[in-house]
DNA sequence: GACCCTCCCCTTAGGGGAGGGTC
DNA sequence: GACCCTCCCCTTAGGGGAGGGTC
C-alpha cells in the first residue's frame, strides 16, 4: 500500500489529479482511512494508473478512460482517440482554408460609385431560405434556369441582367428573391405565390463593384460587397435594410451590389 | 444600425456570443439604449465581426483576437495561430508514440520466479535524482563506467553484475544507488559520502524477468518489471518499499527486478 | 516538519434556461 | 408574440491556495 504522495510519484499522476479521479470514480484508492480520510493505494492499482496516465498524456478525455481495464483496452482507446484526432485535424485544416478565404474576400478592394439607371421591369422567383437551407451553388444555378424558362413561357423576353434581393417575409422567414430583367412589364395575371412581377423605377443607385474570384467566396456569408454597401449607406445616413439591396451577378463572374438612393437626397458631388 | 438579432444573422455569430464579446470588451455594440439596455450594432462593425467570426471558426482564442483590427492583422493572427497548431500537432504525435510504447511495455509478459542466491559483496555509487534530474541514458552509462573505474582503483575486482536500487535518503530526497558486484568485500576505509560498500547476504529472492526491447521504454517511468514485482510482493503480503528492490541490467539488454524474501517466510511450493 | 485532508475559487467560451421587460 | 435584457447554472480537468488535522 502507498500513500497518495507515493502513488503520485510512482505513476507520475499529481496528487490533485488523484483527488479528482477519486471524486469522479475513475481511480479510487484501495482504502480510505475512515478516521483521517487518508487515501491508500495498492500496488495492484499501479498498472491501471499508469495506463490512465499514458492516455491522459495524449488528452484522452476521462469519460473514455472508463473503458480502460488492461493494456489491450488501453490500446483500443488510444487508437480510437488517435483516429478522432486525425479526423478533427482534417476538419481543422478545412476550417483554416475557409477562414483565410473569408478574410481575403473581405480584403479585396471594392469600388463605390453612384449611377443613374432607367426603369427596369423584372420577374422574380421567391425562394424560402429556411427550407432550401443547404444553399449550394448548383441549386442556385437551377433556380436561375427555372426562372428563365418561366419567363419565356409567360411571354417575357429576358434581357440578361440577373439580380437577387434578400428580404424578410411577413411570416418572419428569410426569403431570397431571384430577379430577371425583362424587356417590358409582364401581365400581372401570370404571377403566383412563388413569383412576383414588378418594375424598378428610374432612379439613382449607389453601387459597389466586387471583382474578386467568385470561387473564393464562402457561401452562407455576407458578401464583401454587401458589407461595403452597408457601410456606405450607413455613412450617408441611409437605410441599411437588406431588402433595399440588389446583388447583381455579372456574366463575367463579378458582382455588383446596388441600393437605390432616395430621390434628391444626395446632391451631386 | 442593427438589433443584436439582426447583427447575429448577418455575421453568423450567436446572440449569446455577442453578449459575451460585449462583456469581455472584444466587440462592443455601437450603442446601448440607456433605458432598456438594448444593444445596437452599426454597419461599420460588420467587417470586424466577420473577421472575429472567421477566426473563432478556427478556435483562435479571444485573447488573440484583441489584435485584430483589419483584414491584414486578421491574416497575421490566423497564420500565427496556424503555426502554433502545427507545432502542437507534432508534440501530440510524439506524445501518442510514447503513450503507445508505455502501454506496450506494460503489456509485455513478465516471468516471475524465486531463486536462491549466494552472498554478494558490492560497491555502490549514490546519485541524487533531484539534481541530475534529466535522467538521460548516456548519463547513466557514464555513471556505470565511473563506478567501474573507482572499483578498480580501490583494488576491487568487478565480476560483471550491475544493478540499481532506488531509495529515499534521510533528507527526504530520492536517490539512485548504482551497484557493481565485486569478488570480495572491499575495505570500508575507501568509502566516501558518494559511495557505499556492502554485501548482500545469502538469501532467497523473488525475481521478475523482463525481456522487452529496452529502447521501447519511456524513461522516468516505473519499469514494467518493477510494477510486476510490486504486484507480486503485495500479493504475498510483503513490503512494497522500493528500496527493497534491485533492478539488474543484464548484458543482453534484458532486465531482472529482484527483491529478497524474508528468511523462511515463504515455504517451498 | 512534511503530508494529507476538505473546501473554495479560477480558467475557456459560451449554451441553456428562468424571469421579466420591450417592439 | 417575437425580441431582448440580466442573472444563474453548467461543461473539462484539474491547479492554487487556505485552514486545519496527521505521521
Amino acid at each position: 500500500m502507498f500513500t497518495i504522495g507515493e502513488f503520485a510519484q510512482l505513476t507520475g499522476i499529481t496528487v490533485k489529479a488523484l483527488h479528482h479521479y477519486d471524486e469522479v470514480g475513475l481511480l479510487r484508492p484501495a482504502e480510505v482511512d475512515p478516521a483521517t480520510r487518508y487515501r491508500r493505494y495498492a500496488a495492484v492499482q499501479l498498472r491501471h494508473a499508469l495506463l490512465v496516465r499514458a492516455l491522459r498524456e495524449v488528452d484522452v478525455p476521462l469519460s473514455e478512460l472508463a473503458d480502460v481495464v488492461d493494456e489491450a483496452s488501453a490500446l483500443v482507446v488510444l487508437e480510437r482517440h488517435r483516429a478522432n484526432l486525425l479526423a478533427a485535424r482534417e476538419v481543422q485544416d478545412l476550417a483554416h482554408e475557409r477562414a483565410g478565404e473569408v478574410i481575403q474576400s473581405l480584403a479585396t478592394k471594392t469600388q463605390v460609385h453612384v449611377r443613374e439607371v432607367s426603369a427596369q421591369p423584372f420577374i422574380g422567383a421567391i425562394i424560402d431560405l429556411d427550407e432550401s437551407s443547404s444553399n449550394d451553388e448548383s441549386g442556385m444555378e437551377d433556380e436561375f434556369s427555372a426562372l428563365y424558362a418561366t419567363t419565356i413561357k409567360f411571354g417575357g423576353q429576358p434581357t440578361g441582367e440577373l439580380w437577387t434581393t434578400l428580404r424578410s417575409s411577413e411570416v418572419e422567414t428569410l426569403e431570397l428573391v431571384i430577379c430577371l430583367a425583362v424587356d417590358r412589364p409582364l401581365e400581372v395575371g401570370i404571377a403566383d405565390s412563388a413569383h412576383e412581377l414588378g418594375e424598378l423605377p428610374f432612379r439613382r443607385e449607389i453601387v459597389t463593384d466586387w471583382v474578386g474570384n467568385q470561387a473564393d467566396l464562402v457561401d452562407g456569408l455576407l458578401h464583401p460587397a454587401v458589407v461595403k454597401i452597408l457601410e456606405e449607406l450607413e455613412a450617408r445616413g441611409l437605410s441599411t435594410r437588406l431588402d433595399s439591396i440588389r446583388q447583381i451577378n455579372k456574366p463575367d463572374g463579378g458582382v455588383e451590389v446596388a441600393s437605390a438612393l432616395p430621390a434628391m437626397s444626395c446632391p451631386e458631388r
